[in-house]
DNA sequence: TGCAACTAGTGGTATATTGCATATAGATTA
DNA sequence: TAATCTATATGCAATATACCACTAGTTGCA
């Protein structure tokens, strides 16, 4: 995959960010691309395309760093892989259990998060509709 | 109102956050409220309660700060009222077309980031629905 | 009189999160 | 052999956010 593109984060202001939005959002994305199985940083990047990493990709780093972080806060552990493939070797991550209550504790947050947004949504719609009666 | 009790914010750990755990998620609810009507802060604190700020409650200083922000980026303005309901002087914020515009522009965004949410929710629930089959 | 609620701030510190630049190195391909 | 892709990082600075403490004045009530 070649290199990626990054666009500068602006707080409120420019461009859309939705991913970017929420706090930490790819933290629970890698927890579940682990869940589906064991995978390698590089890999992980490219599949969180599936959650709107895409349009705005995340950088590297960030995915590394939050990575080992896991791993000393044990939601993952890590092995290295050298032969296999071919290419430079991978860390290989692994979700364990302590991972998926926290995957779990994310979800449910991010329901409430969905929650809130929602009700934003609806109040805007709501009084946009209200509003342009007595235009 | 009685003074409200903070919750210490914590990134990933521990309680829930949901509306905070939106960037500056403060910003277009302010505003939708200016939208309604002109309005002063402290009134505004109470209001925010609406969209979730009830159970995790800002501290009133990010609020009179982030209007102040506002004036200045003209996205409102403000005028002080001293006569009235008495008590002591409120400065009432009005929106400006400006701050409409800004609105609107948030309210895309936030569109956005509830597709990505509801769609990594599904993804979850897919997934964990598959994994209980061959548990 | 004294306290509580109303109202609007300012200042400062600590911590979190992100973005960018950069380093390193094996493998593949032109 | 040079460029490019694969792969994993680290350090630093800018930005954000949270939280605490403090000031300062008004009104109403017990």
């Amino acid at each position: 995959m070649p290199r990626m593109r990054r666009r500068r984060w602006k707080g409120g202001l420019g461009q859309a960010a939705s991913p970017r939005r929420i706090y930490r959002f790819v933290v629970p994305c890698l927890l579940l691309l682990l869940h589906r199985g064991p995978s390698h940083g590089y890999s992980l990047i490219e599949e969180l395309s599936e959650f709107g990493f895409g349009e705005s990709p995340i950088d590297p780093s960030v995915v590394y760093r939050y990575l080992r972080e896991m791993e000393e806060r044990r939601l993952v552990t890590s092995t290295w892989q050298t032969e296999g493939g071919g290419g430079p070797p991978r860390r290989v991550y692994q979700i364990t259990p302590d991972g998926d209550q926290y995957l779990a504790w994310w979800v449910r947050d991010l329901r409430e998060t969905a929650k809130v947004l929602k009700r934003f949504l609806a109040a805007y719609e709501e009084h946009m509709e209200e509003d342009s009666e007595h235009h």
